[in-house]
RNA sequence: GGAGCGGUAGCUCAGUUGGUUAGAGCGCCGGCCUGUCACGCCGGAGGUCGCGGGUUCAAGUCCCGUCCGCUCCGCCA
């Protein structure tokens, strides 16, 4: 037996018994004649005690102890003894209270010197990847480990008790030309063909509606052939969940008590529901984003009344283009230095904005503000921003002009650019804002392709009040869609739709798209075929697993609750793959690169 | 595809206007220590300053190129 108890199991209570623990050597504090070795397992820590009169042989062996051997010990729990009148209880340890008076110790495994202390800061990404299975010892990567299964735990327990069952679908599926790049997988018994990995089990989840399941779920991993970010991993996973005879309603709340309960589970806070909604257009006109970050104010002010007849040129022609004047108020931030100006300028030009309008609000008169407009400004148009945007003295106001879409971009950017510069989250970490997003558009027009798009997906179903505009091309942008996202803390959690499951409006919905009859048939000629038989309203939604962990865990990044995530370029530093392929291998799946070897 | 930041000892980092033998803390190795828990004390080893080229009497430092890592934009229905 290796053990009788965990590492972070024994207390005075224990006072007497003789026990085993087995683990990694954490520390070792050898005095000379008596030395301490924490003994560390995933639980956590014991101090054991090695003397030559306990057991000469065991106190000479725990001299060779190194960081991280495995060792098994045997021996006596004691109390922590008072020496010369001095506690030596640790209150830093839950075990630190007693000790282990060592009568065996057995070296399960020696180790050599690891390439980084486990106890310190690591910023080599670079390194941890490379020994990933060294920097999951430390225990902030075991607990985001295990509050990862504690969710998974929660939310099956959670849909189980809603009657969803977990069925699997294929990790070999069918390509589909709309939505992100696919991972391919060659077909060696169909020369030529290919199988493409899934972005998200969309078309078999709802195919399973049309089979009568009713209620689905899966923990299902998802693939996507794209450039990585700090929240995209190449493969990641998704709470998949699909219903019929449901409403948008049901699924919010099916939601938000999953959610509850995962919180409840993993980080034991209670959160406040139901969720506050916002419709698509409210969230981008308030925050810029159809994501919004909500723990603190900055919203923007919509100012175009004011300036229709100004005599700043740039502001009234954008207002006669059918654009719009809009601005925020980053409180306190008149101090901006030269440096983040020249940087918020940045962002709004990256937003599509031609520049960037300021005030720097040194004082209360309206000569005391500084600004490279302010000057074209009425004394009216002054007084009317001062008031909209309750202008105080130390302010930072920054305008944006332009198209109301371009300009809900630039200063959504501009309000979460001034957050980071000015800490305006601090103290606010454990704050959990939740909220839906709802009313989507159904389409978008694309300009460098010249087609629509859907929005969220192409099964998406409009707004039964909104259908009928399917007919007028010129009225395509003002559908709206039964679609809605989860939001946390300006994170996208999940989102999802109530679909089609009527083949003619399916059928019109990808002609809007630009998909024709041909490819219909080839590429969702089964999903239309089903429809035809039978299939009842449905809807779902799927929540990315990882962001979600990652937020429960307070983690700025999925990789830091994947097991084994990848790098910027999709390498897995640790067993480097991808990698090449021999010849033969290439052959057998009738594959061949067209990689030009790289001349010197 | 683009932008920003970074790469100096095993790790975390410092290194000034270019100027002696490139430093610190932790870790590692050896020694001492019977109540430590970030143990302590003494001694020691350890460097192709990412790589290549250039400027210079002299480059970790300046210039050009390149590779790698991270972050962001594009992209991600």
């Amino acid at each position: 037996m290796y053990r009788t108890h965990h590492c972070n199991e024994l207390r005075k209570s224990h006072a007497g018994e003789t026990v085993t623990l087995s683990g990694w050597v954490n520390t070792v504090r050898d005095q000379g004649g008596v030395i301490f070795i924490d003994i560390r397992d995933r639980e956590g820590v014991t101090q054991c005690v090695f003397r030559a009169e306990e057991n000469a042989e065991a106190a000479k062996l725990s001299h060779s102890l190194r960081s991280e051997d495995v060792i098994q010990v045997a021996g006596r729990v004691d109390h922590r003894p008072e020496i010369d009148g001095q506690s030596t209880i640790n209150e830093k340890i839950e075990t630190g209270e007693v000790e282990i008076v060592v009568t065996d110790l057995t070296i399960l495994n020696k180790a050599e010197v690891l390439p980084f202390q486990l106890d310190k800061e690591l910023s080599n990404e670079d390194l941890r990847m490379k020994h990933r299975y060294l920097d999951l010892r430390r225990p902030r990567m075991t607990r985001n480990l295990r509050t990862r299964h504690a969710i998974t735990k929660a939310l099956r327990d959670g849909l189980d008790e809603n009657g969803f069952a977990e069925i699997e679908t294929p990790i070999l599926s069918k390509s589909t030309p709309e939505g992100a790049r696919d991972f391919l997988v060659p077909s060696r018994l169909n020369p030529g063909k290919f199988y493409a990995l899934p972005q998200a089990p969309q078309q078999y989840k709802q195919l399973l509606m049309v089979a009568g399941i009713e209620k689905y779920f899966q923990i299902a991993r998802c693939f996507r052939d794209e450039d990585l970010r700090a929240d995209r991993q190449p493969e990641f996973t998704q709470v998949d969940i699909e219903a019929s005879f449901i409403s948008t309603e049901d699924i919010f709340a099916l939601i938000e008590g999953l959610l509850t309960k995962v919180f409840a589970e993993s980080r034991g806070v209670e959160i406040k529901t139901p969720f506050d909604r916002l419709d698509y257009w409210d969230a981008m006109d308030r925050y810029g984003n159809d994501k919004p970050e909500r723990r603190f104010g900055c919203e923007i002010v919509d100012l175009s009344e004011h300036f229709k007849d100004s005599g700043f040129g740039v502001f009234k022609r954008a207002i006669e283009g059918g654009g719009v004047v809009r601005a925020i108020n980053a409180k306190g931030f008149a101090g901006v230095s030269t440096g983040q100006i020249k940087r918020l300028e940045e962002v709004a030009k990256e937003a599509g904005a031609g520049g960037l309008a300021y005030i720097q609000v040194r004082g209360k008169a309206h000569d005391t503000w500084r600004s490279p407009i302010v000057k074209f400004f009425s004394e009216e148009e002054l007084a009317a921003i001062e008031k909209d945007l309750n202008i105080e003295e130390g302010d930072l106001i920054l305008f944006g002009c332009d198209s109301r879409r371009t300009v809900c971009d630039v200063l959504g950017r501009l309000r979460l650019e001034c957050c980071e510069m000015n800490n305006w989250l601090e103290g606010k970490e454990g704050e959990l804002d939740f909220l839906w997003v709802v009313d989507f558009p159904l389409l978008d027009y694309d300009d460098d392709e010249g087609k629509w798009n859907a929005v969220h997906h192409p099964f998406t179903r409009p707004k039964a009040c909104d259908e009928a505009l399917l007919e007028d091309e010129s009225k395509w942008g003002e559908i709206r869609a039964e679609a809605y996202d989860v939001v946390l803390n300006g994170n996208e959690l999940g989102g999802g739709s109530l679909r089609i499951h009527e083949r003619d409006l399916q059928a019109q919905m990808f002609r809007v798209l630009g998909v024709d009859d041909e490819e219909q048939a080839e590429n969702f000629g089964h999903i239309l075929g089903a429809f035809q038989y039978g299939a009842p309203p449905h809807g779902g939604i799927a929540l990315g697993l990882d962001r979600l962990v990652m937020l429960a865990c307070k983690e700025e990044s999925i990789r830091e609750v994947i097991a084994f995530p990848k790098n910027n370029k999709g390498i897995d530093l640790m067993s480097a793959s991808p990698a090449e392929v021999d010849f033969k291998q290439l052959r057998e799946i009738y594959v061949k690169s067209t990689v030009q070897e790289k001349k010197d």
